[in-house]
DNA sequence: TTAATAAAGGATAAAATTGTCCTTTATTAA
DNA sequence: TTAATAAAGGACAATTTTATCCTTTATTAA
């Protein structure tokens, strides 16, 4: 469904939520334990969040990634896939054809764009905030 | 979210499945030129089909992809994209933890779970003899 | 001001996926 | 029985994704 890159993406950030909620910053080397992911790895995907402004980092001695309160109420989880694995999962026919559209369907089109329609929903409709809320409530889980 | 294999697997199965109910067997060359797809990467992922006896292959002059009648009416979708991509999609979890179930649940579990049944149900109920039916009554398309 | 800490960035490396080429095997029809 | 046709199969090549390592830059606190 996402890339790899995606996948730990994803598990990082909603990490870094939990920890800025909490009002402290997330270090490399926590984020990549508590969500499991290659550390070497896992900093390029946070460079690129960062770059695109969909998390904050500071360097030097307490510093790490952080996301402001405000930031949080308004971040998605689309944003995140859209910075990671572009919006191909909602744009790209699900059969591999150049163009998905209307007019030139493939055979499995209309039933396609219900499904690639919900998660986009899904996921412009998932704030970091709610998830936060979510983990104070319940035992979800960002690793094994 | 299907890997590029299980893309041409889908539409050369769709066109044979077409080509079939027309009593037609497909070659190897008339199916990459149907669906768009690189010839000899075809073969590949046809004897890969053939094998599972999803599709049946003939050799020699008037030889060919093709598929019985009866195999149509029961041959979904969902077959085609076990055998090509396995059954990860319905079955991994979508922030890319070692395991997905209810005990230990990711964030996005329980609306991850419901689009991937939607997708799997989707594929499971669709067989080769209703996109054949679905083609001779709408304009659907196999490539560009 | 120096030492320690931590992210940023560049250069590679490993692995997986995607793709090609060529030989072998089977089948058909002349 | 021979020539032509077409799939099967093996070996290999290119590309993309995933992953690591090392150097540089910025920041903090002693
Ligand atoms: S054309 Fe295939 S999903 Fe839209
Ligand atoms: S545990 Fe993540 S989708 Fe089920």
């Amino acid at each position: 469904m996402f890339s790899k890159s995606c996948e730990y993406g994803l598990r990082a950030v909603i990490f870094i939520a939990q920890q800025s909620h909490l009002g402290h910053k997330a270090s490399l080397t926590s984020i990549s334990q508590a969500v499991d992911s290659p550390p070497a790895f896992t900093a390029k995907i946070l460079q690129q969040l960062a770059k695109n402004n969909l998390i904050d980092s500071s360097k030097g001695p307490k510093g790490g990634f952080f996301m402001a309160p405000e930031a949080m109420k308004t971040l998605t989880l689309e944003a995140v896939v859209t910075v990671l694995d572009g919006d191909s999962i909602y744009t790209n026919c699900g059969l591999g054809l150049k163009q998905c559209n209307d007019k030139k369907p493939c055979p499995l089109h209309f039933k396609f764009v219900a499904i690639k329609e919900e998660l986009k929903a899904m996921l412009q409709n998932t704030t970091l905030i709610m998830l936060v809320n979510d983990m104070n409530l319940y035992r979800f889980h960002l690793k094994r």
